[in-house]
DNA sequence: CGATTTTATACGCGTTAAGGAAAAAATGCG
DNA sequence: CGCATTTTTTCCTTAACGCGTATAAAATCG
């Protein structure tokens, strides 16, 4: 049972101010104070700290009330990029993409490696990963020493808490603990996390959930994983591990039933057909889904009919989804989306129709295909809301030593 | 967002130690600092605060240490059975139950009411329950003024936050505010929880879910019900509403799906024949489950292919379920137990088969099929758990004005 | 039988943080 | 240049936790 102590309190109300700075612009003490129900008194206090701490600056430009400003104009908040910098970085099984991100997640530097990390060993997979953190750190301008965590977000079922990677489709062995391997690789901190939490929280900050405190993210890629917001914070279950849609088995009965990762899963779509020429190529690339868009849109036959199942299967179990979680929005992310208008259309009609007519209205579906630069930028998100519910120092302008 | 004030702060670790008292029986304060990493001094505020309220007793027997006890004897600690009294209501299609409880929940009176409410108008099933309630109260030896908060379980989907049932098998209109409804009869502080929902506060405190924090609990009755634990409260999704799990859909594309409801619900189960004859009868009374076991026993090859569908499709959805939350044990309660063996082996080899094998150990199932008193006693304490929660007093022994 | 030991609880004091009142700062306007 | 106005800071009060120590209550020992 958690108790609570003045320390709790600081670290609450500290993270309160730090978060509606971050969310609201530039912002000024009072906006701060009205937003979050803390006094004007409190909310200087807090600032003050935040000030000495260097984790935000001071604005007198950007007053944007009312031209007939009064009285003592308002002094601006903002976040100061410059107060910490971190790594993020997505692992997929054909592609690993970095960002290196300032304190407010704004994108630095991006590094792209189209390298199949499948099924290497992780001894291979940890090298590519550490070569790629510190190249792109270098391309941002810095050494490692000025990164305060790196987070990568990895494909399948992830124990947050332990940083201990279950089971992922690109590593052959279970229960790696690749926090620890990448933590003395890189003598920086380092978080592992699932990748669909990573671009959940991406989506919160900078996507399609920015509005919301509530909502489910659902990602279609090697593997299918879900995220869960819940009250502004990942919903983690009991041992904080990641979900993972994939292994939900679809059917009514023994005789019939089979994994959603069998019907929707990208080695499912893509099928047989994809382990031969020119479809392997793009496979390989990491453009299997492109590619097999076009083919759709050619008339393959094979193809549409896997992509009009998967649809189906995701379109289903999404209302499941719905149906426990109650979400105002499903965030829909993934490879393949690009799939194409077949894909799409397949599965808002099937959950249109699987959805409960009760709560049919709850949930608007939204579509998403940002580019993987976003997972990245996502993990870069989780590791910047550790540093931000990290205490740092105490509230209120030290009373200085009196010289 | 929520900030921190030193009312928060005094909330928290009363409640902490309240609920500390509550589950390890008669408890010194030294194993209450022991126990939530209070120090010995704020736990003698608090609980001297308690005491001064009236919500604990002291008892000086009992002190169960080594037998060569020296220094100073322990006091202990016990709730005050007098400080509440609640009323916790389950409401069934054919069967309403009663209780009267304690503070600490423990049952003072117990009313069964064998009536068919099923469809009825909804001003007709809140003359029932108020009736009794009224007669509960009484038996009890009490008056409705004794009592402090009543809280009645419905099956369906419940707006816990509002009191609004949004919709319920058992009533033929939508969104009906039962809250206030009951409230106005009887004029206490009334809420309104879905049946599960209690049913899991009921095991936590006093069922097979004492010792756990996290753990998932399906209810099979005439509707499918979920409740979700998670660190020792129960999880509502966005909005606070509740789950329903008859809902989900079963199969693979749209062309085989079926509800779980279809499959699995009491009326899926029991079939066209519960309509008449014999079997009517038994429904009518509430006993459709015993009697269709009978049946079963007797070799009736309808029901009991009934009972294999149904078990084989819960024991599917209960492994989806895991698959989400990851709860360390699942426990499963409902009238649909009493199918008996057919549906039990039939469930667990189910879920055994559909169970993603990386997670297989992780949960454990355990069935039970408590009296429907239970369940009743769950819904009284979910009206002591808010009770738990109220802000009462201040801390510590008011500076005692000076005379 | 009283002194000593041992343990539990209570009390005083210091620290930290929130919040209210009022002063101080910074600007526009007449 | 003084005054009104709005924002921010300063000072003070209140509340709560934790530390150290005093006190209370029993068991043991001389």
């Amino acid at each position: 049972m958690k108790t609570a102590d003045p320390e709790l309190m600081r670290a609450i109300n500290r993270f309160t101010v730090l978060d509606t700075i971050r969310r609201h612009g530039p912002i000024s003490r009072v906006e701060i104070s009205e937003r979050s129900q803390l006094s004007t008194t409190t909310v200087s206090a807090i600032t003050a700290s935040l000030l000495d701490d260097g984790l935000i600056l001071t604005r007198h430009e950007g007053d944007i009330r009312n031209a007939a400003a009064r009285g003592r104009p308002r002094v601006m908040l903002v976040l100061n990029p410059d107060a910490a910098r971190v790594v993020g970085a997505k692992i997929a099984a054909h592609q690993m993409n970095f960002v290196v991100t300032d304190f407010c997640g704004e994108v630095i530097s991006h590094l792209s490696l189209p390298i199949r990390v499948n099924r290497q060993p992780v001894g291979v997979i940890s090298d590519l990963i550490e070569d790629g953190v510190r190249r792109c750190v270098v391309d941002a301008g810095l050494s490692l020493d000025d990164i305060d965590t790196v987070c990568i977000g990895f494909p399948g079922v992830i124990e947050h808490r332990t940083g201990l990677v279950r089971s992922s489709p690109i590593l052959s062995e279970p229960d790696v603990d690749f926090a620890r391997e990448m933590s003395q690789r890189l003598n920086v901190a380092t978080i592992v996390e699932s990748d669909s939490h990573a671009i959940t929280l991406g989506h919160h900050w900078f996507g399609k959930g920015r509005d919301l405190d509530d909502m489910v993210l659902v990602s279609l890629e090697q593997t299918l994983g879900l995220g869960v917001l819940n009250g502004g914070q990942l919903f983690r279950g009991a041992g904080g591990l990641s979900h993972n849609l994939g292994d939900l088995m679809m059917g009514c009965g023994l005789a019939e039933t089979i994994r959603l990762s069998a019907l929707a899963g990208e080695q499912a779509i893509l099928g047989e057909q994809s382990q031969q020429g020119r479809f392997a190529e793009a496979v390989r690339l990491g453009r299997g889904m492109a590619h097999a868009q076009t083919l759709i849109a050619a008339e393959d036959n094979g193809l549409t009919a896997a992509a009009t199942r998967a649809g189906e299967a995701i379109g289903i179990a999404v209302a499941n989804i719905v149906t426990l979680f109650g979400p105002p929005r499903v965030v829909i992310v993934g490879s393949s989306l690009l799939l194409g208008h077949v894909f799409l259309t397949t599965l808002s009609e099937a959950y249109r129709r699987a959805i409960p007519p009760s709560i049919r209205e709850i949930a608007e579906l939204v579509f998403d295909n940002s580019p993987d630069e976003m997972w990245a930028q996502g993990a870069a998100v989780v590791a910047l809301c550790e540093l931000y519910e990290s205490p740092w120092g105490t509230t209120g302008p030290a009373p200085a030593p009196q010289h």
